[in-house]
DNA sequence: ATGGTGGGCCACCCA
């Protein structure tokens, strides 16, 4: 059963409801995963999402900041939320569907949104980066402890980390700007290695091509400049990696009126 | 080297 997965830091969804309208109709993703909902679970316009067909909705917010949510045209056996580094926030969510057709194992889908870390590379100064690498260094020991990744997984969400050199618009220029650093790579990296995960955006774009997710607001010409970065993955694990048929990063999105710094990135998943 | 632009929400926080 082909399944459809599009994962896009929205940026406010109350305010971009009509761009994941948008993404729906002329997309057609079956299941939709969001970073930075921005709004308590009472206020996510779930009625739009039924309206077009998401009749399943796993929704973990917070009010004005952060908040994840995974929208479904399938239907979920569990949800799970999970806190990190004690902060309460919203920053995780993840549900298994219910068992695949023809006997296949269900697969689990992971979302995350890993704090952006402040502008300044040192925990010891700043307490943003500090908690941006605490929340990763959590986030493999619980790869490890669960064995999400033994299993058919998909891992995706903004996790604020460029790690590839091509991943960055100037890698030289990037190395001590925060996303790019060597401790962020090398501790996302981890990350990785915990499941194992396959990067699976870099199978169909090889790593000598730049790929990039996120192009600065602060840019205003910013197609032009392309200074953008690969912020949002998408990882499989290794038993569902061969089943992932297609990759899409839909640059356009960030031409889109009123748009996120974002862009969705859509998987085609053969399972 | 600096500042540039957004969103939430009402004084600044965050990206």
């Amino acid at each position: 059963m082909p399944i459809k997965l599009a994962t896009w830091n929205i940026n406010s969804v109350r305010l971009r409801m009509p761009l994941v309208e948008h993404l729906i109709t002329q997309f057609k993703p079956d299941v939709i995963c969001l970073q930075e909902t921005k709004c308590r679970d009472a206020e996510f316009p779930s009625s739009d999402f039924k309206r077009l067909g998401f009749h399943h909705l796993a929704i973990n917010g917070q009010k004005g900041y952060h908040g994840v949510c995974i929208a479904s045209k399938l239907p979920f056996a569990h949800i799970e939320k999970r806190g990190f580094c004690d902060m309460g926030d919203a920053r995780h969510i993840s549900v298994t569907f219910e068992a695949g057709t023809a006997g296949r194992t269900p697969i689990s889908v992971h979302n995350f949104y890993v704090p952006a870390g402040g502008d300044e590379p040192d925990p010891t100064i700043n307490p943003k980066f500090a908690h941006k690498l605490a929340f990763l260094d959590e986030m493999a020991q619980w790869m490890k402890d669960s064995g999400v990744a033994q299993d058919h997984a998909i891992a995706v969400g903004d996790l604020n980390v460029a790690p590839l050199d091509t991943d960055v618009w100037n890698h030289k220029q990037m190395l001590k700007i925060v996303s790019h650093t060597p401790i962020e790579t090398e501790k996302l990296g981890r990350v990785i290695a915990a499941g194992p995960w396959v990067d699976t955006m870099r199978n169909f774009v090889p790593p000598s091509d730049k790929l990039f997710t996120w192009w600065s607001y602060r840019s205003p010409n910013w197609e032009a400049s392309d200074r953008g970065r690969r912020l949002d993955h998408v990882w499989a694990s290794e038993k569902l990696a061969p089943s992932v048929r297609g990759m899409s990063v839909l640059k356009e999105a960030r031409g889109w009126e009123r748009p996120s710094d974002h862009v969705p990135v859509l998987i085609d998943i053969d399972h």
